[in-house]
DNA sequence: TCTGCGGATGAAAAAGCTTCTCATTATTAT
DNA sequence: ATAATAATGAGAAGCTTTTTCATCCGCAGA
């Protein structure tokens, strides 16, 4: 039940923070555009503000529900933050997603983290190339 | 000499694109805004319009002079595209940048591209985290 | 169940970065 | 030097994201 997610992180259970988080978890894709979950919840028919999805996202990415990613172009996707970290590999012609996590690099990053002097906070790794589909074209 | 940079990059020696090199070359810092760029060349008497700054980054993106870098919050910064790769770490309170390279990461990404089935066109790594400085804080 | 407060929402405007348009100007090869 | 072609500047436009503000709703208490 979300309802108890959305306590358990400080926020009111209202029915647009109920629908957005009902979309991050029922869609096949973990990734969402701002953009995206708006044309979902006009598919579903919920007349939700596209600066409320917004305002929702931010909120469910400060209570920790959800991870934001910078991707390029200016453009930010949201994904549920469940589960482990992991890193992101994007094919720049279609722009398929995928993940990966390699306990090498992770290790080596809090490495040169601490050899530089950071406590880090957070890291990514983006990795863009063409996907196996993509190179046929 | 810039002028020869631009002619063996395929591009005509103009007045922008020469001062905008100068600049990248010239300056303390490796990264810039574009908003830095202009800011920069106003400083120094040239009117050169935002919108050529833009479009000259843009090509010297192109031509493999510059890289370009999609940072947190949408901003893009530039830098010279000399030397060797590095991937960079950023100081979330101050916004430092410091700058490293690791073989034992770079081997892995080929790696992993190459399981996932992508050929790798570029990536980068950034980090986040408080830097020595700001740690007494 | 009813009531009231504070937070949440929607619509539209605004902000910030980046790109486009188009008339004008400058560069390069001849 | 000239013509063809590409580059520039100024402003407008495009996009994503944030802000404003009046209205509305969830929730705790009565």
């Amino acid at each position: 039940m979300e309802s108890s997610e959305l306590r358990k992180a400080g926020l009111k259970v209202t029915l647009p923070r109920v629908k957005i988080l009902d979309i991050l978890e029922q869609s096949s894709n973990r990734h969402h555009s701002a953009e995206d979950v708006y044309k979902a919840l006009l598919e579903t028919g919920e007349e939700i503000g596209l600066a409320t999805v917004y305002r929702v996202l931010t909120q469910f990415e400060a209570a920790g529900l959800v991870k934001r990613h910078h991707f390029e172009g200016g453009h930010s996707v949201f994904e549920l933050n469940q589960g482990t970290h992991h890193d992101h590999i994007l094919c720049v012609k279609c722009g398929r997603v995928d993940e990966f996590v390699d306990e090498t690099i992770e290790a080596r990053q809090q490495d040169i983290a601490a050899e530089l002097g950071y406590e880090m906070t957070d890291h990514c790794l983006y990795m863009y190339g063409i996907c196996a589909d993509c190179k046929g074209k």
